[in-house]
Parts: structure tokens; C-alpha cells; sequence
RNA sequence: GGGCGGUUAGCUCAGCGGUAGAGCACUACGUUGACAUCGUAGUGGCCACUGGUUCGAUCCCAGUACCGCCCA
């Protein structure tokens, strides 16, 4: 039965990966000869969540090629597959479709039955993606599919493993050795998902926004005498204050001040530092007094010079505070609302008087119960703040006023308050999209500076590699540079923190009220036995303890309490245990003190367990053979914007965890985007899903393509049309397979010939060319040129010469050797393609022959130069040479295509007499001419000069003198140009004498066949002048 | 503002010391033993600009302009 004239990607895709999937053909070790060096990718785990995106499909399709090439090769290959369990994005999903699905929400449902819904709905959509990385051929052992929650308490069955494991050791190691610290700490948080988030998942963003101007009065109507200077030193303003000029850009944070701040340098202010100024805002009667200080931060030539410090809300204020021991002040809750909690305005303010007058000191724990927004704003949104804010500074006169340019017309007022529109930068949540709020609370955090040495080192000594290099330079900048990493997420999705929290043993011997003490074990169980060794060597040696959850009744009434406190910002742990004690809800009969401990309800940072994914997913801690045989792990490919998220941050885990780099090579790209380069997004409408490409295209077009753009550093601008081109390259090898099926090609011996003919040896040379080629180029990671090297070799080597010149071959004697020989170059085809096309390929390679083993355990060529016949290879390029100067003038001369016309020889030396004798068949074929002869040139002919040969098209009344005069001047023109250069350069003695040897021989044997051509072409036009 | 890149044919990109390449698009012709998802022949480049190094620069160095990306 005759082949279809087109593969059909829709109907052999999924066939074909049933059959890879039934004979386990993706299972690590697969096709691995004894002894076999191994080669393990980890993929970048998908979200559970996710779809597959163009990125993904770019990504994947660039790990499925190495991992393919390397099985073929022979080695032990893991690709190991696997998802993350995304934990905002995750918990999103759920809780969206819970209020879709008119469920009670999380808080209602509570801790325990709120992630076993998550874990549910994972069954159900967490498979999504694996099934359509397998519709793009991707041979991961699906066997081994991880998850960086399985193992976790409560999961489901089919959930298990060891991955919790894994992260609650590594969570407890380091937090033993003190990498991992509690504090209070200003962080950036989310106030829509009500959590913590890690400075990169915070995306800056250019907004309009206002600067405002604000006068801050002296305490005690005190003056100063203001000058201002300009450049010369001249004075330009000289006036008498009674306040101090401050700019913001929120104005509702000025509740929370702890000071105003100038450069030490500013002579401006230099009489009024150290006095105390006043918070235009709040209550007249409880107007707050602030110091004025002096920190470098302030740029004096900004704004007014002058700065207001929120340490409680601001980085910059932050750090300003902490020099200055400025109090922090926290002004909102969790949902980014005004505090509503604590005594009333009139108190607080009354404290934070005192303590800015030195009069009062107070820990950190209490400045956070003083809630200093005034009692009107209470509880308001932050941006209703702000404007109520300003609205009450402006009414009272102290917003400092410039002329109004409308002044004079009806209702306008001669001045107006100095607000500036001005872009500022904003950080936006890079999940939630609403604005982060800077928020003191207390979080986990991994001391990276203390781990970040030796993942410097691993790449400065070459242990792991980057590419490009330029991925390097980033990679230093940012550890260079690093910053404590929170870990710990207010979520419910996600490994709980491995903590829990006690009151700490005050000084007197007592339970303290206000602290904790913590206890980091694995299990509840080993916790309450280093609680039991604390309290009983502290406090009682009959002290009982137990955690909390046993006491509580109801396992959701703990979640609510935390909830309660939570939405107060105060410490769930310590108020718990209060909150418990207080209401009395555990008796005993004996009088033995009784202490209960609680865990910490937070949940680490995804990244934190998928930056153990190398060692995680191959068992650790247990020490498994896969550990053994496959870490440290081969390739890690991904994309460059999870250089920091990602790929710096296992350098250092498995750096500090198991000490061993966890990959040799880190392989970064950059985004997939739209043919104009455009970022792909919903909102643009320019988002392209890789499976309907895969549907209208096929995998291997996509994958081709992946594999065509995949230069390093390249820029990844996917067009359709390129996939198309693509598609068509598959099609155009179908059916040079379906020409020689038709021409009896597979009913020839399997193997390499040995042929005699040219062509036969030509065409075996460039195979081997190809494979060399192609090697090289995979393993530099140059998916682009693997990818054109095959294009050029398949289409513009065997197609359009090589199927042509075998063609009048199948009549003659050597149609034995030639049937032989395309048998062995379409399989040397599928077998170098099969890495990028594996459908197309294997369906071919099934088609073409009995095979003992799949195409994907196919065995990868070996050969190399020793198969270049070169006196074949000059042989058929000067063959190939020839052809296309006879097609180009007879194009150019209008010769019709159907005329098969005669060409005389009128000069060959040895080497053109026998490739001419050699190949005359295919010669007169494919230039379309009837007979060979010797003969001078007659008048009417067309000219070719060659190395070694001349010829003429006598065409006498066909074409047209001037026609071929011009083409021939032209042909000469070109070549004397270039002529110039090379005779040029061989005058300079300078060339000469510095070029290397062979360089100036290239150019003397170039400048002499040049010349000799000329010399044909000259003597051409002669004739041709004779024709008049 | 800091860091990292880029600027090569109409488009998308390779090349990165020895006189410029591919695919697509475009033009003309064309069903010649597989392929119109095709064939044949063509058109098309001050390799951003200015200097420097070199016998020789698209390639190396410095600067300029413009464009990206990341971080403030």
C-alpha cells in the first residue's frame, strides 16, 4: 500500500505515545548499555495549578531534546517529572471555586477541611499538565511523578512519598544551626491574600501619583530663620519659620511618624535639629511631637530636604528608625484597613508623646500595641484614609500653598494647596495585583548571607556552569547583594512551620506574659519532648505540657482564635496559650503546672521546598539509589526570571543540606513571546496556547521550531508561520520516504553500504558531516544550529540533490548500491531528527522496515570524518555546480524549461572529463539537456566558464545577444570586484608578511582561479563582440 | 539611578578577526519518476554611528545614539 502523500500528527501522535508509554520506554535507565554514564534532568516543576503555556512547551521541548539524545546514546537517563504546589496560587484557585460552587469559605470551613479540599481538587486538575506535556512528546518517567507536598500529614492516599520530609528536615537542620531566625521584621505584604510575600514576588510598578506638601509645626510656635542658596552660594530666600516642610506620597502614613529627618549637611535646618516638631493631623487637643534628627538618607536636594520617618511602613524609614531608634509605628491590619484595636487615640498618643520626649521607653512588642490612628479613621481603608487625611491638614492651613494660575476668575482661590502629579513607583503584588503595604510583623527568615558563600563559589569555580555567561554576571550581582529571605507565608496551603511556640521562663522563674520560646522538632512529638525537657528543668519537674490542639475541643476553634489574633497582628502563639490558661479550658485535679505548647500556624514559602526539588524528588533523606546514581543532576533548564526565585536559591539549599552543587549546567532562556516580540498576555489577546499549534501544526513542528529559536541568549519570537515552515520540512521528509518506498528502496539490505558511485559515497560523507555537526552543536547546548544543520542536510542536501541524482541511478548499475544507500541515509534521517520530530520519525521508521527496537531506543550514529570521501565530495559540488550555472543561464536567457538542449565541452582538464563521465545521467536530467559533446564555442552560445572546465549553450536564435552580453558583464563585474580586493591585499607586503601561511596561499589559489575564470568569460564577450 | 543585553536583507534571526548567511516574505517561471505543506531561477545588506587596535574589523576595545530586560 502506497504512503499518504502527508503525515497526520492528530491520528499517529497519540498512537504513538501509547506505545512509547506501554513499553516503558521513558523509564530512567531506559535503552542504558551496561555500565552507562548517566544523565538526569530535573524539569522545572509546573504549578499544580497550571496549564501548559508557550513557555513551558519552549522549555520542555529543549529538555525532552538532550534527554532523547542522551537515551539514544545509550546512557542511564532520568528526566524526572513532577509538580509544586504553588501555595497563593493554589489556595486562590480553591477558594475562587468555592465561592463559585456557593461553598462556605475558607475561615468557615476551617484549617483541616479547607486543604483537604485543596488536596482534592489537586486529584482532580493537578494530572492536567502532565497530560499535555505528553502530547508534546515529552519522555519523562512518568513512574516517578513528584510533588513538593507529598508526604505531607493528612494527604490523601496516592500522595505519598517523602518530599514533606524532606522539607521539615531541611527546615529543622537549619533552624538548629540558627540559618533560620524568627523576627519582627518590616515585610512586604500582601493585604488581599493577607500574607507575607518575598521581595521577588513584589513587581514595582510606575503609577501617577501626588506628592504633597505639608507644613510640620516647631513645638512651642518656636521660629527659625529659613535660607535657601542657590548654586553661587547667593541667597534667594530668607524667611522666618515656624514649621518644616515635608513631601510624601502618602499622607496617610504621617500617623504613624516616629521623626522627621535632614542630611547632617543642610544647613537649612541645622538650628532646629533636635527639637521636636508637630504631626499636622489628629486631634488638636492630642497633637503627637516628633523629634527632628538627622540620618544620610534624606537627599537635601529633594522635595524639601526634609523627610518624615514611618518605620513601620516605609524600607527607607524602616532603616532610618533602626539607626536612630526611632519607635515603629503600625498604622494598619492585615487587610491593609486603619488599625481599629488598642486603647483609644487619646492614650496612645499620650504615650508616644512621652516617648518622644525621652521620657518613656518602650519594647517592641508594646510599641505595636499602641494604635495611633485617631479614632475617626479608624478602621477606614488606607486610600479613604489618605484622603481624609489630607482634606483635615488642608481645612486647618498647614498644606503649603502656592499661587493659584487661575486666580482672578470666578470661584477660584488665589492659592491653592502644592500638590504635585508626578509618577512614582508602586509594588504591586505580583499574584494579587492590589498594592503591597510594608508591614511590621514577625516572619521566618533564612539567613541567606550566611549560605550564599559556597553558591558563589560553586559557579566562580567552574562546579556549575551557566550559560549564557551573562547568566552568570546576574547570578553575582544578586547573591553579592542578598537579602534575608522570608519563608514563612500566613496560608494554609503548604508545609506547616515545624515550630512550636511556648511562653518562655522569665527572669523571676515564671512563665513570662509576653514571649515565647520555640521548639523546632520534626514531629509534635519530639517538640513536646524538648518542651517537656525546658519547662520541667526550669520550672517544675512535674510541669505536664501538651500542645494545645488536644485541648481545644473542636479541631477548627484553634484556626478561629488564630484568625482573631491574626486580624490584630499580635502574636497567635503567645495570646493563644493566654487566651487558653484564661478561659480555663483544661482542669487538672493536681495543682502541677500545666503548659501547653502550639504550633505556629504559617506555612513556608513554596520555593522553600522546591529548592530542595534535586534532592527531593530523588528520595533524600533516605539514601536511595536514585540519590546515588543520579545527583548531582546533569542540566537544569529554565527560564532566566527564576534565576533568583529558583535556580540561586537550590545552589545554596543543596550547598548547605547535602553540600554537593545540584547541577553542572544551568541553561537559561528567556520568555516565549509573540512574532513582534510583544510579552504575551490576556489582555493583549497575543497569547498563543502550545496545543493549538500542536493540533493545527503538530508536536513536532512546535518542537522544531522550540529547537530553530533556541540560540543563546536569543531573543524567543514565535511566529506561525515559522511552525509552518516547519511543518512542512516533516512533510517534505515524508515523502522523500514515500519516493523511495515507491522506488523499492526498503526492499534493499538494512545497513551502511559500501558504495562505489560518487553520488553514493558524496551523500554517506555528508551524513557523517551532519552527525558531527549536530553532536557538536547539542552538546554546547545549540539547539538552533542542531536544528539547522538537520534542515539544511535533510531538505538541501537529500531532498534536493540527493533523491534527484538518484533518480536515473534506480536504471542503471548501480541501482543496487544507490536503493541500498538511501535506505541507510533515510534511516541516519530519522534517527538524528528523532530527538526534535520523535512522532514523525518514529512513525517512519516503522513504516520503513522491521526494526528490533522503537526509534526512540534507537542507537545514535557514531561515525564521523572517516566516512568523507573527498575526492567524491569535489567531485559532486563541482557536478552541483555546474547544474545550477546551466539552470541560471538558461533562466536568465528565457530558454523554455521543456527545451532539452546540447552543451559543448570547449575545454576540461582531467578532473572535469571524468566527474562530467561519472555523472552525464544526472547532469543531463536535472539541467535538462539532451546530449554532451566536445566542440568550440559556436556563435549564438551561451558562455559557462568553471574551475577547470568550459562550456557553450549553442542557442542560435534563441537567445538574444545583448541578453547574454549583460549576463556575462555582469557575472565579470562581480568577479572583479572581488579580484580587487584579493590582488589588493596579496600587494600589500604588510599581508603577507603578518597573515598566517595558509591564509595568503587561500588568497593566491582564490586570485588565480578568479583570474582563470575571468580569462573564460573575457574570451565569452570577445565572441560575442564579434557577433556584432 | 544601578546592573545586564541588543542594534546584520522587507520580517525573524544566525554568524563574531580572513571580502556576509538562513528561514519567511517578495518577483518571474513551472505539475520534469516523492512532495504545490512543492520545484527552478532571481531581487534584496555603508553588518546603528564615531573613533581606536590590527596586514585585515560585522566580529576586539572606547565612546555616542536608540531599543529591551532585571533591580532600585
Amino acid at each position: 500500500m502506497p504512503m499518504e502523500k502527508t503525515f497526520s500528527p492528530a491520528e499517529a501522535e497519540a498512537r504513538i505515545a501509547r506505545e512509547w508509554e506501554a513499553r516503558n520506554c521513558f523509564a530512567a535507565g531506559a535503552n542504558a548499555r551496561p555500565g552507562a554514564e548517566t544523565f538526569c534532568i530535573m524539569i522545572p516543576p509546573p504549578n499544580v495549578t497550571g496549564s501548559l503555556h508557550m513557555g513551558h512547551a519552549f522549555n520542555n521541548t529543549l529538555q525532552d531534546i538532550l534527554v532523547r539524545w542522551h537515551r539514544m546514546r545509550g546512557h542511564d537517563v532520568l528526566w524526572q517529572p513532577g509538580q509544586d504546589h504553588a501555595g497563593i496560587a493554589t489556595q486562590m484557585v480553591v477558594e475562587r471555586e468555592l465561592a463559585k460552587a456557593q461553598q462556605p469559605g475558607r475561615r468557615a470551613m476551617g484549617r483541616e477541611a479547607f486543604t483537604a479540599k485543596v488536596w482534592e481538587w489537586k486529584g482532580q486538575s493537578g494530572g492536567t499538565i502532565i497530560g499535555q506535556l505528553k502530547r508534546l512528546g515529552c519522555s519523562l518517567d512518568w513512574s516517578r511523578n513528584a510533588f513538593t507536598m507529598s508526604g505531607a500529614p493528612n494527604c490523601p492516599p496516592g500522595e505519598e512519598g517523602n518530599f514533606h520530609d524532606a522539607v521539615i528536615k531541611v527546615f529543622v537542620d537549619l533552624h538548629n544551626k540558627g540559618l533560620i531566625y524568627r523576627g519582627k521584621r518590616l515585610v512586604n505584604w500582601d493585604p488581599h491574600f493577607e500574607t507575607a510575600i518575598s521581595d521577588l514576588e513584589v513587581e514595582n510598578i510606575e503609577v501617577a501619583g501626588h506628592m504633597w506638601h505639608f507644613k510640620y509645626p516647631l513645638a512651642g510656635g518656636e521660629t527659625y530663620e529659613y535660607v535657601e542658596k542657590d548654586a553661587e552660594g547667593n541667597v534667594t530666600l530668607r524667611e522666618v519659620r515656624d514649621y518644616i516642610s515635608i513631601a510624601t506620597t502618602r499622607p496617610e502614613t504621617m500617623l504613624g511618624d516616629g521623626a522627621v529627618a535632614v542630611h547632617p549637611s543642610d544647613a537649612r535646618y541645622a538650628a532646629i535639629v533636635g527639637k521636636l516638631c508637630e504631626i499636622p493631623v489628629g486631634p488638636k487637643e492630642h497633637r503627637r511631637l516628633i523629634p527632628i534628627i538627622t540620618d544620610d538618607y534624606p537627599d537635601p536636594n529633594f522635595g524639601s530636604g526634609a523627610v518624615k520617618i514611618t518605620g513601620a511602613h516605609d524600607f527607607n524609614d524602616y532603616a532610618v528608625a533602626k539607626r536612630g531608634n526611632i519607635p515603629c509605628y503600625r498604622l494598619m491590619d492585615t487587610k491593609g484597613a486603619m488599625r481599629d484595636d488598642g486603647a483609644p487615640y487619646a492614650e496612645a498618643a499620650q504615650i508616644a508623646v512621652a516617648v518622644a520626649r525621652g521620657e518613656r521607653a518602650l519594647s517592641e512588642a508594646e510599641v505595636d500595641t499602641i494604635n495611633l490612628v485617631p479614632d475617626e479613621l479608624r478602621g477606614l481603608d488606607r486610600f479613604e484614609a489618605r484622603e481624609k487625611v489630607i482634606a483635615e491638614i488642608t481645612a486647618e492651613g498647614l498644606a503649603v500653598m502656592l499661587p493659584n494660575p487661575k486666580a482672578g476668575a470666578e470661584g477660584e482661590a488665589a492659592m491653592l494647596p502644592y500638590v504635585e502629579a508626578k509618577p512614582i513607583m508602586q509594588p504591586f503584588g505580583d499574584r494579587s495585583k492590589t498594592v503591597i503595604e510594608p508591614m511590621l510583623t514577625d516572619q521566618w527568615f533564612v539567613d541567606t548571607a550566611r549560605i550564599v558563600q559556597p553558591a558563589l563559589d560553586a559557579v566562580r569555580d567552574g562546579r556549575t556552569r551557566i550559560m549564557p555567561p551573562s547568566g552568570e554576571k546576574t547570578y553575582y550581582h544578586w547573591l553579592e547583594n542578598i537579602e534575608p529571605w522570608c519563608i514563612s507565608r500566613q496560608l494554609w496551603w503548604g508545609h506547616q512551620i515545624p515550630v512550636w511556640f511556648g511562653r518562655s521562663i522569665a527572669d523571676n522563674g515564671q512563665l513570662s506574659e509576653t514571649s515565647d520560646k520555640e521548639f523546632c522538632a520534626a514531629t509534635e512529638a519530639e517538640a513536646l519532648k524538648l518542651a517537656q525537657n525546658y519547662y520541667r528543668k526550669h520550672l517544675s519537674a512535674d510541669a505536664i505540657v501538651a500542645p494545645i490542639s488536644e485541648i481545644q475541643g473542636p479541631s477548627d476553634s484553634v484556626d478561629r482564635i488564630d484568625e482573631h489574633y491574626r486580624s490584630r497582628n499580635r502574636n497567635p502563639a503567645v495570646e493563644n496559650i493566654a487566651l487558653v490558661q484564661d478561659i480555663g479550658a483544661v482542669s487538672d485535679a493536681t495543682s502541677n503546672p500545666k503548659i501547653f505548647i502550639k504550633r505556629d500556624p504559617d506555612v513556608l514559602d513554596t520555593w522553600f521546598s522546591s529548592g530542595l526539588w534535586p534532592i527531593g524528588t530523588l528520595g533524600w533523606p533516605e539514601p536511595t539509589p536514585e540519590l546515588q546514581k543520579y545527583f548531582p543532576t546533569d542540566v537544569l533548564i529554565t527560564g532566566s526570571d527564576i534565576l533568583f526565585f529558583w535556580v540561586a536559591r537550590m545552589m545554596m539549599m543543596q550547598l548547605a543540606v547535602v553540600g554537593e552543587v545540584p547541577f553542572h549546567t544551568v541553561y537559561l532562556h528567556g520568555l516565549v513571546r509573540d512574532a513582534k516580540g510583544k510579552k504575551m498576555s490576556k489582555s493583549l489577546g497575543n497569547v498563543v496556547d502550545p496545543l493549538d499549534l500542536i493540533d493545527e501544526f503538530g508536536a513536532d513542528a512546535l518542537r522544531f521550531t522550540n529547537a530553530a529559536m533556541a540560540s543563546l541568549g536569543g531573543a524567543l519570537k514565535l511566529d506561525t508561520q515559522r511552525i509552518a515552515g516547519y511543518r512542512n520540512f516533516g512533510t517534505k521528509l515524508w515523502n522523500a520516504t514515500r519516493f523511495a518506498e515507491m522506488n523499492g528502496v526498503f526492499e534493499a539490505p538494512q545497513g551502511r553500504p559500501a558504495p562505489t558511485h560518487t553520488v553514493n559515497r558524496w551523500i554517506i560523507g555528508e551524513v557523517a558531516r551532519t552527525r558531527v555537526a549536530v553532536d557538536d552543536a547539542l552538546e554546547n547546548f545549540r539547539f538552533n544550529d542542531a536544528a539547522n544543520t538537520l534542515y539544511a542536510f535533510v531538505w538541501g542536501k537529500v531532498c534536493d540533490w540527493y533523491v534527484e541524482f538518484a533518480k536515473p541511478l534506480f536504471d542503471g548499475e548501480h541501482a543496487g548500491e544507490t536503493r541500498q544507500t538511501m535506505r541507510w541515509v533515510l534511516d541516519q534521517c530519522f534517527t538524528l531528527l528523532h530527538p526534535m520530530m520523535p512522532f514523525i520519525t518514529e512513525e517512519l521508521w516503522a513504516m520503513t522496515g522491521t526494526r528490533a527496537k522503537m526509534l526512540v531506543h534507537g542507537d545514535w550514529p557514531e561515525y564521523g570524518a572517516e566516512l568523507i570521501d573527498e575526492a567524491a565530495d569535489r567531485e559532486m559540488n563541482w557536478v552541483i555546480q555546474l547544474i545550477e550555472e546551466i539552470r541560471s543561464a538558461r533562466s536568465q536567457m528565457g530558454v523554455p524549461v521543456a527545451l532539452k538542449i546540447e552543451m559543448l565541452t570547449t575545454e576540461a582538464d582531467e578532473a572535469a572529463r571524468a566527474a562530467l563521465a561519472h555523472n552525464e545521467a544526472l547532469i543531463l536530467r536535472l539541467a535538462r539537456l539532451d546530449h554532451i559533446a566536445d566542440g568550440t564555442t559556436p556563435k549564438g552560445a551561451i558562455s559557462l566558464a568553471l574551475p577547470g572546465a568550459a562550456f557553450a549553450l549553442p542557442l542560435a536564435g534563441i537567445i538574444n545577444v545583448a541578453g547574454e552580453k549583460a549576463r556575462l558583464t555582469k557575472a565579470l563585474d562581480k568577479l572583479e570586484k572581488d579580484m580587487g580586493g584579493l590582488r589588493g591585499r596579496l600587494g600589500n607586503p604588510k599581508f603577507v608578511a603578518s597573515a598566517p601561511e595558509e591564509i595568503v596561499e587561500e588568497n593566491r589559489a582564490l586570485l588565480a582561479a578568479g583570474e582563470a575564470e575571468g580569462a573564460k568569460i573575457r574570451a565569452a564577450l570577445a565572441r560575442l563582440a564579434d557577433l556584432g
